[in-house]
DNA sequence: TGCGCCGCTTGATATTTCTCAATTGCCAAG
DNA sequence: CTTGGCAATTGAGAAATATCAAGCGGCGCA
């Protein structure tokens, strides 16, 4: 089995599975534990340093990806070599879809937060999913919540003013936490998730932050106006 | 069985699909005569005029459609109420991949030339699907198929400048086509899957036109001049 | 045949965004 | 403490795009 550099000094050892503490909302959430005793490929557990590179695009998907915590990029590369952000990968979700059929990754799967992944060959799903119909639905599950994410970047991110793309980005990283609290990433990736440049981004913050939508925290965690970012968004 | 207006007047008879020109491209390519004959519900087939609904967004999605000829549009509304083109469905596309896991439809299905389509209960996939693998396996390619289709609607058609993005546009809508001919959508359609203006568009396209890019044939067809398209969509 | 509608085109102007460049602030290494 | 590097911020001018408005041309329909 191939390790990259990246890979191997990230190894933290093989995953328990079966006391796995995201079990309920992985994607083998279905499974018994007659079904885990059946495996014998290894499940490895990896630690990610921002920066590292889970895979790259092009390359054989041998792997499949489940995000235990923090954040990932998933990029695409223009000709002339601007990047875009597709995706962004959270704890939970599943990275490496496309290997399951056999098709090269599609994209970069760049590292935002420190971030812990386990790590399973495609061809363990392929095989679990012969007998087991509830992974087949969370697989499509999978696909179409992937499905919904890139349709709602091309509605809500890649649509309108740059102020109106910064501030439903922003009450999107907002969802799910709590207090209306939000972990900015840097201007330039968040200039690539919006298609606009690094200073339109760092100008829009930066006049969002004296307006008083977005109020500083501490390192890079903000506090966010909901309801005046709603405004913002919508008209 | 429900039918609304669109579709009632528009119903064009039982499909027959073992003796389906499109057998081989299609989602049910792998089944058998065998399952066919299991096949109780009925699978209809109906011709739709450019600018009907397929579906609407938020609809319970009872149905999935195979697109045997023409194109269609799949659409989502801001709150501001203007409109993004995240997807074209052509001949061979599936529409509705949702219904299977019960989930409503997430766009607006409009038709934008001459169509027609078959039309099968979501249930009948769900029950085929429990007995045939291949079916699963082709399940999947589509959603993969379609999110590849999103990635590249942001990386693409979303980023650079409207020349590029046009100019992009049209290198996609030319892929398989003749001797790099093409038929353009309304400028308002094409403005609406880049994310720039109608007016906008039409003045790139007119000086496309100018600049001997693209050539007027008949009606709504063009010769595009390959080389110097994907320079310009390259740069 | 003439009318009216609708989509395409074009023009003029206002805004927005990009580009290039400089400055600031922060943090870690020396 | 100083220094170097890097990201964020800010500024000024250029370029692209949006906006508002008008004209054009084809086509169906009365």
């Amino acid at each position: 089995m191939v390790k990259n550099v990246t890979m191997r000094e990230a190894w933290s050892g093989e995953a328990d599975c079966i006391n796995c503490a995201l079990r309920d909302s992985v994607l083998f959430a279905g499974l018994t534990e007659r079904d885990f005793e059946k495996i014998h490929d290894p499940i490895d557990q990896f630690t990610l340093k921002p920066g590292a590179s889970l895979y790259h695009a092009g390359d054989r998907g041998e792997f499949m990806f489940t995000v235990r915590s923090g954040a990932l990029k998933l990029v695409q590369y223009l000709p002339d070599g601007s990047q875009r952000i597709v995706r962004l990968a959270r704890p939970s979700d599943v990275l490496g879809l496309e290997a399951i059929l056999d098709a090269p990754y599609q994209h970069e799967a760049v590292v935002l937060q420190p971030t812990e992944v386990c790590r399973y060959p495609a061809r363990l799903v392929k095989t679990l999913g012969a007998k087991n119909p509830q992974l087949h639905t969370e697989l499509m599950n999978r696909w179409q919540r992937a499905l919904t994410e890139a349709d709602a970047w091309l509605t809500e991110l890649s649509t309108g003013s740059a102020r109106q793309r910064v501030a439903r980005l922003l009450l999107r990283l907002g969802r799910d936490q709590e207090n209306a609290e939000c972990e900015l990433f840097s201007r330039e990736d968040m200039g690539a998730m919006l298609g606009i440049t690094t200073e339109t981004t760092s100008r829009t913050i930066a006049e969002f932050k004296r307006q008083g939508l977005l109020t500083d925290l501490n390192a890079n965690r903000f506090r966010l106006d909901l309801p005046k970012l709603h405004q913002l968004a919508g008209e």
